[in-house]
DNA sequence: TTTACGTATACCGTATACAGTACTCGATAG
DNA sequence: CTATCGAGTACTGTATACGGTATACGTAAA
Protein backbone atom coordinates (compact mmCIF):
# COMPACT_ATOMS: atom_id res chain seq x y z
CA UNK A 1 0.00 0.00 0.00
CA UNK A 2 2.05 3.21 -1.45
CA UNK A 3 -0.32 6.54 -1.22
CA UNK A 4 0.83 9.76 -1.65
CA UNK A 5 0.84 12.22 1.44
CA UNK A 6 -1.04 14.77 1.09
CA UNK A 7 -0.51 16.15 4.53
CA UNK A 8 0.82 19.87 2.91
CA UNK A 9 3.29 21.45 4.96
CA UNK A 10 1.66 24.98 6.80
CA UNK A 11 -0.60 25.84 3.91
CA UNK A 12 -1.84 29.07 5.70
CA UNK A 13 -3.74 31.46 3.80
CA UNK A 14 -0.81 34.36 4.36
CA UNK A 15 1.39 32.16 2.10
CA UNK A 16 -0.77 32.27 -0.40
CA UNK A 17 -1.60 36.07 -0.71
CA UNK A 18 2.64 36.62 -0.37
CA UNK A 19 2.82 34.97 -3.00
CA UNK A 20 0.33 36.43 -5.36
CA UNK A 21 1.19 39.97 -3.90
CA UNK A 22 4.73 38.59 -5.16
CA UNK A 23 4.32 38.05 -8.93
CA UNK A 24 1.80 40.83 -8.95
CA UNK A 25 4.62 42.86 -8.37
CA UNK A 26 6.51 40.95 -10.46
CA UNK A 27 4.46 41.00 -13.54
CA UNK A 28 3.81 44.73 -12.96
CA UNK A 29 0.24 44.30 -11.77
CA UNK A 30 0.46 46.22 -8.97
CA UNK A 31 2.51 49.38 -10.02
CA UNK A 32 4.49 51.71 -6.96
CA UNK A 33 1.73 54.33 -7.79
CA UNK A 34 -0.64 51.54 -6.12
CA UNK A 35 -1.35 51.85 -2.49
CA UNK A 36 -2.26 48.45 -0.85
CA UNK A 37 -4.81 48.58 1.70
CA UNK A 38 -5.70 45.54 3.79
CA UNK A 39 -9.64 46.09 4.01
CA UNK A 40 -9.34 46.21 0.35
CA UNK A 41 -7.72 43.22 -0.76
CA UNK A 42 -8.84 41.01 1.61
CA UNK A 43 -12.48 41.78 0.30
CA UNK A 44 -9.95 40.91 -3.48
CA UNK A 45 -9.26 37.70 -2.14
CA UNK A 46 -12.56 37.08 -0.34
CA UNK A 47 -10.61 36.38 3.07
CA UNK A 48 -10.42 38.02 6.14
CA UNK A 49 -7.75 40.83 7.02
CA UNK A 50 -5.75 38.78 9.16
CA UNK A 51 -3.66 36.55 6.64
CA UNK A 52 -3.52 39.79 4.42
CA UNK A 53 -2.09 41.36 7.44
CA UNK A 54 0.50 38.57 7.82
CA UNK A 55 1.36 38.86 4.51
CA UNK A 56 2.29 42.72 3.94
CA UNK A 57 3.94 42.91 7.51
CA UNK A 58 6.12 39.58 5.95
CA UNK A 59 6.69 41.88 2.68
CA UNK A 60 7.40 44.71 4.59
CA UNK A 61 10.27 43.16 6.75
CA UNK A 62 11.87 41.73 3.33
CA UNK A 63 12.14 45.31 2.26
CA UNK A 64 9.75 44.66 -0.82
CA UNK A 65 7.29 46.93 0.76
CA UNK A 66 6.98 49.91 2.42
CA UNK A 67 4.31 52.02 4.94
CA UNK A 68 2.77 54.54 2.97
CA UNK A 69 1.29 57.57 4.24
CA UNK A 70 -2.45 57.64 4.42
CA UNK A 71 -1.87 54.07 5.89
CA UNK A 72 -1.47 50.66 3.49
CA UNK A 73 1.83 49.84 1.59
CA UNK A 74 3.44 50.95 -1.37
CA UNK A 75 6.18 49.12 -3.33
CA UNK A 76 9.48 50.46 -2.25
CA UNK A 77 11.08 52.48 -4.52
CA UNK A 78 14.71 53.09 -4.26
CA UNK A 79 17.30 56.04 -4.72
CA UNK A 80 20.83 55.60 -6.55
CA UNK A 81 22.33 54.82 -3.54
CA UNK A 82 19.79 52.41 -2.60
CA UNK A 83 20.55 50.84 -5.97
CA UNK A 84 24.63 51.27 -5.74
CA UNK A 85 24.14 49.29 -2.24
CA UNK A 86 22.59 46.23 -3.47
CA UNK A 87 24.81 45.67 -6.04
CA UNK A 88 27.49 45.81 -3.29
CA UNK A 89 25.15 43.52 -1.20
CA UNK A 90 25.68 41.39 -4.17
CA UNK A 91 28.53 41.90 -4.79
CA UNK A 92 29.68 40.58 -1.07
CA UNK A 93 27.48 37.37 -1.50
CA UNK A 94 28.63 36.83 -4.90
CA UNK A 95 31.86 37.26 -5.11
CA UNK A 96 32.35 34.95 -1.26
CA UNK A 97 30.39 32.32 -3.44
CA UNK A 98 32.49 32.16 -6.25
CA UNK A 99 35.26 32.01 -4.10
CA UNK A 100 34.44 28.78 -2.19
CA UNK A 101 33.90 27.30 -5.48
CA UNK A 102 37.22 28.00 -6.67
CA UNK A 103 38.85 26.54 -3.37
CA UNK A 104 36.73 23.97 -3.45
CA UNK A 105 37.41 23.40 -7.74
CA UNK A 106 35.29 20.49 -8.25
CA UNK A 107 35.06 19.50 -11.62
CA UNK A 108 31.37 18.28 -11.65
CA UNK A 109 30.41 21.23 -10.40
CA UNK A 110 32.25 23.10 -12.73
CA UNK A 111 30.83 21.93 -15.67
CA UNK A 112 27.15 21.42 -14.15
CA UNK A 113 27.71 25.62 -14.19
CA UNK A 114 28.57 25.39 -17.33
CA UNK A 115 25.62 23.27 -18.57
CA UNK A 116 23.28 25.73 -16.69
CA UNK A 117 24.72 29.00 -17.98
CA UNK A 118 24.80 27.88 -21.93
CA UNK A 119 20.94 26.63 -21.37
CA UNK A 120 20.10 29.69 -19.85
CA UNK A 121 21.85 32.21 -22.00
CA UNK A 122 20.17 30.24 -24.72
CA UNK A 123 17.25 33.01 -25.34
CA UNK A 124 14.06 31.88 -27.20
CA UNK A 125 13.02 35.43 -27.27
CA UNK A 126 15.59 38.69 -26.95
CA UNK A 127 13.58 40.44 -24.22
CA UNK A 128 14.64 42.45 -21.28
CA UNK A 129 12.53 40.44 -19.07
CA UNK A 130 14.08 37.52 -20.53
CA UNK A 131 17.67 38.46 -20.12
CA UNK A 132 16.89 39.69 -16.50
CA UNK A 133 15.46 35.80 -15.70
CA UNK A 134 18.36 34.39 -17.58
CA UNK A 135 21.03 36.11 -15.40
CA UNK A 136 19.22 35.57 -12.62
CA UNK A 137 18.99 32.01 -12.82
CA UNK A 138 23.06 31.75 -13.76
CA UNK A 139 23.80 33.97 -10.45
CA UNK A 140 21.41 32.14 -8.67
CA UNK A 141 23.25 28.59 -9.28
CA UNK A 142 26.97 29.80 -8.65
CA UNK A 143 25.30 30.74 -5.19
CA UNK A 144 23.28 27.43 -5.02
CA UNK A 145 26.56 25.59 -5.32
CA UNK A 146 28.34 26.91 -3.17
CA UNK A 147 26.06 25.74 -1.05
CA UNK A 148 25.33 27.75 1.76
CA UNK A 149 22.09 28.40 3.05
CA UNK A 150 22.72 32.00 4.37
CA UNK A 151 24.34 33.73 1.08
CA UNK A 152 21.33 31.61 -0.81
CA UNK A 153 18.94 33.77 1.51
CA UNK A 154 20.99 36.66 1.31
CA UNK A 155 21.05 36.37 -2.69
CA UNK A 156 17.42 36.20 -2.88
CA UNK A 157 16.33 38.74 0.36
CA UNK A 158 18.43 41.28 -2.73
CA UNK A 159 16.84 40.06 -5.55
CA UNK A 160 13.23 39.91 -4.16
CA UNK A 161 13.90 43.61 -3.79
CA UNK A 162 14.35 44.37 -7.46
CA UNK A 163 11.47 42.64 -8.72
CA UNK A 164 9.43 45.79 -9.12
CA UNK A 165 11.44 47.90 -10.92
CA UNK A 166 13.89 45.21 -12.11
CA UNK A 167 16.67 47.00 -11.49
CA UNK A 168 19.27 44.14 -12.63
CA UNK A 169 18.32 44.06 -15.81
CA UNK A 170 18.03 48.06 -16.91
CA UNK A 171 20.30 47.61 -19.72
CA UNK A 172 20.35 48.49 -23.50
CA UNK A 173 19.56 45.88 -25.92
CA UNK A 174 23.18 46.18 -27.58
CA UNK A 175 24.85 45.53 -23.81
CA UNK A 176 22.81 41.88 -23.61
CA UNK A 177 25.45 39.83 -25.50
CA UNK A 178 28.12 41.26 -24.12
CA UNK A 179 27.24 40.84 -20.27
CA UNK A 180 25.62 37.43 -20.75
CA UNK A 181 28.94 36.20 -22.62
CA UNK A 182 30.96 37.30 -19.61
CA UNK A 183 29.82 34.57 -17.44
CA UNK A 184 31.68 31.53 -18.63
CA UNK A 185 34.69 33.39 -17.90
CA UNK A 186 33.63 33.79 -14.44
CA UNK A 187 33.35 29.70 -14.41
CA UNK A 188 36.92 29.93 -15.60
CA UNK A 189 38.05 31.88 -13.05
CA UNK A 190 36.83 29.59 -10.31
CA UNK A 191 38.01 26.86 -12.36
CA UNK A 192 41.95 28.41 -11.88
CA UNK A 193 41.83 27.18 -8.39
CA UNK A 194 42.79 31.00 -7.60
CA UNK A 195 39.98 32.32 -4.70
CA UNK A 196 41.04 35.48 -4.56
CA UNK A 197 41.01 35.87 -8.47
CA UNK A 198 37.60 34.16 -8.76
CA UNK A 199 36.10 36.64 -6.06
CA UNK A 200 37.70 39.66 -7.91
CA UNK A 201 36.52 38.63 -11.24
CA UNK A 202 33.06 37.60 -10.10
CA UNK A 203 33.12 41.51 -8.44
CA UNK A 204 34.03 43.03 -11.68
CA UNK A 205 31.78 41.45 -13.60
CA UNK A 206 28.67 42.83 -11.35
CA UNK A 207 30.40 45.67 -11.31
CA UNK A 208 30.32 45.88 -14.82
CA UNK A 209 26.17 45.33 -14.49
CA UNK A 210 25.97 48.30 -12.53
CA UNK A 211 28.35 50.55 -14.81
CA UNK A 212 25.50 49.94 -17.50
CA UNK A 213 22.68 50.31 -15.45
CA UNK A 214 23.52 53.69 -14.34
CA UNK A 215 24.84 54.85 -17.48
CA UNK A 216 21.22 53.71 -18.58
CA UNK A 217 19.45 55.67 -15.60
CA UNK B 1 6.01 77.11 22.58
CA UNK B 2 8.24 74.24 22.27
CA UNK B 3 6.43 70.61 23.21
CA UNK B 4 8.21 67.05 22.96
CA UNK B 5 6.47 65.58 19.77
CA UNK B 6 5.03 62.63 21.31
CA UNK B 7 3.69 60.69 18.18
CA UNK B 8 5.19 57.51 18.60
CA UNK B 9 6.22 55.76 15.66
CA UNK B 10 4.46 52.26 15.31
CA UNK B 11 3.99 51.73 18.99
CA UNK B 12 2.71 48.25 18.39
CA UNK B 13 2.32 45.47 20.63
CA UNK B 14 4.41 43.30 18.20
CA UNK B 15 7.38 44.96 18.87
CA UNK B 16 7.30 45.03 22.20
CA UNK B 17 6.76 41.02 22.58
CA UNK B 18 9.54 40.61 19.70
CA UNK B 19 11.87 42.79 21.88
CA UNK B 20 10.84 41.08 25.09
CA UNK B 21 11.52 37.39 23.42
CA UNK B 22 15.02 38.52 21.68
CA UNK B 23 16.32 39.79 25.30
CA UNK B 24 14.92 36.11 26.85
CA UNK B 25 16.81 34.43 24.49
CA UNK B 26 19.82 36.64 24.90
CA UNK B 27 19.99 36.10 28.86
CA UNK B 28 19.05 32.67 28.69
CA UNK B 29 15.71 33.11 30.24
CA UNK B 30 14.41 30.83 27.40
CA UNK B 31 16.16 27.86 26.99
CA UNK B 32 16.26 25.81 23.61
CA UNK B 33 14.30 22.96 26.03
CA UNK B 34 11.12 25.61 26.40
CA UNK B 35 8.07 25.24 23.60
CA UNK B 36 6.86 28.48 23.44
CA UNK B 37 3.31 28.84 22.62
CA UNK B 38 1.21 31.92 21.23
CA UNK B 39 -1.62 31.33 23.77
CA UNK B 40 0.77 31.13 27.17
CA UNK B 41 2.85 33.68 26.31
CA UNK B 42 -0.46 36.14 25.69
CA UNK B 43 -1.26 34.98 29.22
CA UNK B 44 2.02 35.72 30.69
CA UNK B 45 2.05 39.56 28.71
CA UNK B 46 -1.52 40.05 29.59
CA UNK B 47 -2.26 40.87 25.90
CA UNK B 48 -4.21 39.01 23.18
CA UNK B 49 -2.91 35.95 20.91
CA UNK B 50 -2.52 38.52 17.54
CA UNK B 51 0.52 40.76 18.35
CA UNK B 52 2.23 37.53 19.80
CA UNK B 53 1.38 35.77 16.88
CA UNK B 54 3.12 38.56 14.40
CA UNK B 55 5.95 38.62 16.26
CA UNK B 56 6.28 34.96 16.81
CA UNK B 57 6.21 34.45 12.88
CA UNK B 58 8.71 37.40 12.59
CA UNK B 59 11.09 35.97 14.39
CA UNK B 60 10.58 32.57 12.75
CA UNK B 61 11.59 34.18 9.65
CA UNK B 62 14.67 35.60 10.56
CA UNK B 63 15.72 32.11 11.88
CA UNK B 64 15.77 32.71 15.33
CA UNK B 65 12.49 30.23 16.11
CA UNK B 66 10.97 27.52 14.29
CA UNK B 67 8.38 25.51 14.51
CA UNK B 68 8.36 22.83 17.18
CA UNK B 69 6.30 19.63 16.74
CA UNK B 70 3.15 19.69 18.94
CA UNK B 71 2.60 23.20 18.03
CA UNK B 72 4.71 26.51 19.51
CA UNK B 73 7.87 27.44 18.67
CA UNK B 74 11.26 26.81 19.98
CA UNK B 75 14.78 28.40 19.76
CA UNK B 76 16.47 27.41 16.52
CA UNK B 77 19.51 25.17 17.17
CA UNK B 78 22.22 24.62 14.87
CA UNK B 79 24.41 21.57 13.64
CA UNK B 80 28.10 21.84 12.78
CA UNK B 81 27.02 22.28 9.50
CA UNK B 82 25.13 25.55 10.00
CA UNK B 83 27.45 26.97 11.99
CA UNK B 84 30.11 26.70 9.34
CA UNK B 85 27.63 28.10 7.21
CA UNK B 86 27.54 31.23 9.40
CA UNK B 87 30.87 31.90 9.83
CA UNK B 88 30.81 31.73 5.59
CA UNK B 89 28.01 33.86 5.73
CA UNK B 90 29.83 36.29 8.20
CA UNK B 91 33.19 36.11 6.04
CA UNK B 92 31.21 36.88 2.33
CA UNK B 93 29.31 40.14 4.58
CA UNK B 94 32.68 40.91 6.53
CA UNK B 95 35.41 40.56 4.29
CA UNK B 96 33.53 43.19 1.48
CA UNK B 97 32.72 45.70 4.18
CA UNK B 98 36.63 45.20 4.81
CA UNK B 99 37.51 45.42 1.34
CA UNK B 100 35.12 48.63 0.84
CA UNK B 101 36.85 50.56 3.39
CA UNK B 102 40.45 49.77 1.92
CA UNK B 103 39.02 51.08 -1.51
CA UNK B 104 38.14 54.50 0.53
CA UNK B 105 41.06 54.36 2.74
CA UNK B 106 39.43 57.17 4.86
CA UNK B 107 42.25 57.99 7.80
CA UNK B 108 39.34 59.84 9.64
CA UNK B 109 37.54 56.33 9.44
CA UNK B 110 40.13 53.88 10.17
CA UNK B 111 41.10 56.39 13.37
CA UNK B 112 37.95 56.35 14.36
CA UNK B 113 37.96 52.24 14.01
CA UNK B 114 41.02 51.96 15.75
CA UNK B 115 39.69 54.03 18.94
CA UNK B 116 36.44 51.93 19.18
CA UNK B 117 38.21 48.89 19.03
CA UNK B 118 40.39 49.93 22.27
CA UNK B 119 37.55 51.00 23.87
CA UNK B 120 35.52 47.87 23.83
CA UNK B 121 38.41 45.64 23.84
CA UNK B 122 39.11 47.36 27.46
CA UNK B 123 37.35 44.68 29.18
CA UNK B 124 35.82 45.60 32.34
CA UNK B 125 35.32 42.30 33.00
CA UNK B 126 36.53 38.87 31.69
CA UNK B 127 33.63 37.02 31.07
CA UNK B 128 32.60 35.13 27.77
CA UNK B 129 29.44 37.11 27.66
CA UNK B 130 31.92 40.44 27.98
CA UNK B 131 34.06 38.74 25.48
CA UNK B 132 31.38 38.00 22.77
CA UNK B 133 29.92 41.51 23.47
CA UNK B 134 33.41 42.97 22.50
CA UNK B 135 33.89 40.61 19.73
CA UNK B 136 30.61 41.93 18.20
CA UNK B 137 30.62 45.42 18.58
CA UNK B 138 34.11 45.82 16.81
CA UNK B 139 32.85 43.79 13.77
CA UNK B 140 29.85 45.82 13.65
CA UNK B 141 31.35 48.79 14.10
CA UNK B 142 33.93 47.76 10.98
CA UNK B 143 30.12 46.94 8.92
CA UNK B 144 29.14 49.61 9.91
CA UNK B 145 32.00 51.93 8.79
CA UNK B 146 30.67 50.54 5.22
CA UNK B 147 28.00 52.64 5.23
CA UNK B 148 26.00 49.88 3.67
CA UNK B 149 22.47 48.99 4.78
CA UNK B 150 22.39 45.92 3.24
CA UNK B 151 24.99 44.38 4.40
CA UNK B 152 24.48 45.82 7.62
CA UNK B 153 20.94 43.93 7.81
CA UNK B 154 22.67 40.79 6.64
CA UNK B 155 25.39 40.92 9.65
CA UNK B 156 22.65 41.40 12.16
CA UNK B 157 20.76 38.53 10.84
CA UNK B 158 23.78 36.91 11.12
CA UNK B 159 24.71 37.41 14.27
CA UNK B 160 21.19 37.32 16.06
CA UNK B 161 20.95 33.61 15.17
CA UNK B 162 23.52 33.15 17.71
CA UNK B 163 22.70 34.98 20.13
CA UNK B 164 20.59 31.79 21.75
CA UNK B 165 23.88 29.49 21.70
CA UNK B 166 26.57 32.70 21.52
CA UNK B 167 27.98 30.84 19.15
CA UNK B 168 30.67 33.13 18.22
CA UNK B 169 31.84 33.59 21.25
CA UNK B 170 32.15 29.96 22.73
CA UNK B 171 36.50 30.26 23.28
CA UNK B 172 37.96 29.01 26.30
CA UNK B 173 39.30 32.09 28.26
CA UNK B 174 43.16 31.62 27.10
CA UNK B 175 42.15 32.18 23.53
CA UNK B 176 40.58 35.68 24.61
CA UNK B 177 43.33 37.69 24.48
CA UNK B 178 45.02 36.40 21.26
CA UNK B 179 41.87 36.84 19.63
CA UNK B 180 40.79 40.25 20.28
CA UNK B 181 44.23 41.46 19.68
CA UNK B 182 43.88 40.55 16.25
CA UNK B 183 41.70 43.24 15.75
CA UNK B 184 44.18 45.97 15.36
CA UNK B 185 45.86 44.51 12.43
CA UNK B 186 42.39 44.76 10.60
CA UNK B 187 42.88 47.94 10.33
CA UNK B 188 45.95 47.69 9.45
CA UNK B 189 45.01 45.54 6.57
CA UNK B 190 42.22 47.91 5.42
CA UNK B 191 44.70 50.82 5.87
CA UNK B 192 46.72 49.19 3.42
CA UNK B 193 44.74 50.29 0.67
CA UNK B 194 44.90 47.07 -0.72
CA UNK B 195 41.68 45.21 -1.19
CA UNK B 196 42.27 42.74 -1.53
CA UNK B 197 44.29 42.24 1.21
CA UNK B 198 42.21 43.38 3.82
CA UNK B 199 39.52 41.50 2.67
CA UNK B 200 41.44 38.12 2.92
CA UNK B 201 42.74 39.62 6.53
CA UNK B 202 39.45 38.95 7.40
CA UNK B 203 38.23 36.36 6.10
CA UNK B 204 41.90 34.83 8.22
CA UNK B 205 40.30 36.23 11.17
CA UNK B 206 37.06 34.82 11.33
CA UNK B 207 38.44 31.55 10.20
CA UNK B 208 40.75 31.57 13.40
CA UNK B 209 37.88 32.36 15.37
CA UNK B 210 36.20 29.21 13.34
CA UNK B 211 38.68 27.22 14.07
CA UNK B 212 38.81 28.01 18.31
CA UNK B 213 34.93 27.66 18.29
CA UNK B 214 35.00 24.10 16.68
CA UNK B 215 38.32 22.93 18.58
CA UNK B 216 36.01 23.76 21.53
CA UNK B 217 32.90 21.86 20.51
C1' DT C 1 -10.44 83.53 -1.29
C1' DT C 2 -8.16 81.81 2.38
C1' DT C 3 -7.85 79.91 7.10
C1' DA C 4 -9.64 77.49 11.12
C1' DC C 5 -12.31 74.08 12.81
C1' DG C 6 -15.66 70.19 13.47
C1' DT C 7 -17.27 66.00 11.58
C1' DA C 8 -17.13 62.03 8.72
C1' DT C 9 -14.48 58.26 7.14
C1' DA C 10 -10.71 55.35 6.12
C1' DC C 11 -7.59 52.35 8.05
C1' DC C 12 -5.27 50.16 11.59
C1' DG C 13 -4.18 47.50 15.95
C1' DT C 14 -5.97 44.42 19.29
C1' DA C 15 -9.31 41.43 21.30
C1' DT C 16 -12.39 37.73 20.91
C1' DA C 17 -14.84 33.82 18.86
C1' DC C 18 -15.01 29.62 16.26
C1' DA C 19 -13.69 25.61 13.79
C1' DG C 20 -10.34 22.38 12.38
C1' DT C 21 -6.17 19.50 13.14
C1' DA C 22 -2.76 16.91 15.59
C1' DC C 23 -1.25 15.00 19.61
C1' DT C 24 -2.16 12.54 24.30
C1' DC C 25 -3.69 9.13 26.92
C1' DG C 26 -6.65 5.78 28.69
C1' DA C 27 -9.60 1.85 27.65
C1' DT C 28 -10.22 -2.43 25.35
C1' DA C 29 -9.09 -6.44 22.58
C1' DG C 30 -5.64 -9.70 21.31
C1' DC D 1 2.08 -7.02 27.95
C1' DT D 2 1.29 -4.91 23.37
C1' DA D 3 -1.43 -2.90 19.83
C1' DT D 4 -5.60 -0.39 18.23
C1' DC D 5 -8.99 2.63 18.70
C1' DG D 6 -11.51 6.73 20.34
C1' DA D 7 -12.48 10.60 23.25
C1' DG D 8 -10.38 14.53 25.20
C1' DT D 9 -7.28 18.41 24.86
C1' DA D 10 -3.85 21.55 23.13
C1' DC D 11 -2.96 24.85 19.59
C1' DT D 12 -3.48 26.70 15.60
C1' DG D 13 -5.52 29.46 11.56
C1' DT D 14 -9.13 32.46 10.17
C1' DA D 15 -13.06 35.39 10.79
C1' DT D 16 -15.27 39.02 13.10
C1' DA D 17 -15.91 42.86 16.29
C1' DC D 18 -14.45 47.05 18.51
C1' DG D 19 -12.06 51.22 19.65
C1' DG D 20 -8.71 54.54 18.40
C1' DT D 21 -6.04 57.67 15.33
C1' DA D 22 -5.07 60.16 11.36
C1' DT D 23 -6.65 61.97 7.07
C1' DA D 24 -10.22 64.12 4.12
C1' DC D 25 -13.78 67.23 3.57
C1' DG D 26 -17.24 70.51 4.13
C1' DT D 27 -18.61 74.75 6.49
C1' DA D 28 -18.14 79.07 8.73
C1' DA D 29 -15.41 83.15 9.88
C1' DA D 30 -11.88 86.63 8.39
Amino acid sequence: MAFKSLAQPRKRLADQVYEQIMTAIHNGDITPDDRIVQEKLAEDFCISRTPVREALFRLEQEGILTVARRGGFRIRQFGQDEIRELYEGRCAVEAFAARMLAQRNDKEINDQLRQTIAAAENLTEETVEAYYNANRAIHKAIVEASANRYLLEFFENIWNRSSSLAIFSTIRDTDLSASLGDHMSLVDAIESGNDSFAAEKMITHITDGYRLQIKDG
